[in-house]
DNA sequence: ACCATTATTTATCATTTGTAAAATTTTATT
DNA sequence: AATAAAATTTTACAAATGATAAATAATGGT
């Protein structure tokens, strides 16, 4: 997916200030399991999803909770970081090999202060994360687990091929011997 | 609490930036039990909490879900008419007359494309609401609801005294009698 | 102060989900 | 194809939460 319309489906920008940000922005590649982020940092970088698929965890006791999965098109960002210049409590590990387009989060903060239209890209930015986290705020109390399975396999066909049953039991807030039995009862 | 102090705990303005903003909005009151806002309108207004306290829920079949509360110096919103002009699904409902500030939707949407430090003050408005969600989400994996109940009364302390118990055990994501339990349980 | 209403707690039982361990299936590697 | 490793399912039991109804406490209006 290329960058310009990565960044369009956000918000679309005029010309000039689609390639103030692209260019300052790099590509890189990581392998499969690669760790981009480590909770307890303040990360410097965010990243656009060019292809692969990746999941944000953070650590609990001895077990980790997978809170997010990000694939093609989509926004990588420590938000503490990015928001609060605080050290992040997400880890990101990338479950296919990805090509991301990076972006160094100061720059960013930088053309917030100089470009009105990117500013505004900024906002829209937060603003949709803002509503998809809230609809999943109310889902977990509205739904049923068996209900969320069934509506991330309506939302999120591809999923499932990609990404380890354990992540998505973790990502619905169930144990993976729950996802178990409901899957065991759909069928 | 004053607009300005408001405004300025999201982002810190410039004196003119504010000054187009407060001149934008006007000062309303409302009684107990109000409705504000209605889930399956467009709402035209967003308001800051001057005094009272409110909250949102969504209806689920015949129960009501809060998943919110507002206090003074927060900020009301209909996050899916503010950000996609779509109807929201929430209901906004005051739990004590209040006196808040209104400002219409259209109009800061109007600043919010003239004046850069406005623009960056919505980003900011909504980067940390999506924190704040974000938390939310992620505590409700982390943690059980005796904790969830314990790190409510300790981050707001005032609000057992002025919201009804059946609000707050919705808003813990368990029902009354699991929340009477838990209290039982702690002293 | 009294009554009616509403809010909260308690009790009982049913359901759901979690934990731990074993069994099975799938995947990757040689 | 055989083996080892990882992922997933199944089983048995424990713990947490839900549903319903009744009991008690608190609140508001007259």
């Amino acid at each position: 997916m290329q960058l310009t319309q990565i960044l369009d489906q956000v918000y679309p920008l005029p010309q000039e200030a689609r390639e103030k940000i692209i260019g300052r922005v790099g590509e890189v590649r990581f392998g499969k399991n690669h760790l981009l982020m480590r909770a307890g940092r303040v990360e410097g970088n965010l990243y656009f999803i060019k292809s692969g698929i990746v999941r944000a965890y953070a650590d609990k006791e001895d077990q980790e909770i997978t809170f997010w999965f990000g694939s093609e098109g989509e926004t990588i960002v420590s938000m503490n970081s990015y928001v609060a210049g605080r050290p992040g409590y997400e880890h990101i590990e990338l479950l296919e090999p990805c090509v991301l387009y990076e972006l160094r989060a100061e720059e960013l903060q930088q053309l917030f202060q100089e470009d009105l239209q990117i500013a505004n890209w900024g906002r829209k930015f937060a603003e949709k994360e803002l509503i998809k986290t809230e609809e999943r705020l109310i889902s977990r109390q509205f739904k049923t687990a068996a209900q969320r399975y069934k509506e991330l396999l309506a939302d999120s066909p591809g999923l499932l091929q990609r990404v380890p049953l354990s992540h998505i039991a973790s990502y619905l807030g169930i144990t993976q011997v729950s996802l178990s039995r409901i899957r065991s009862e759909i069928r």
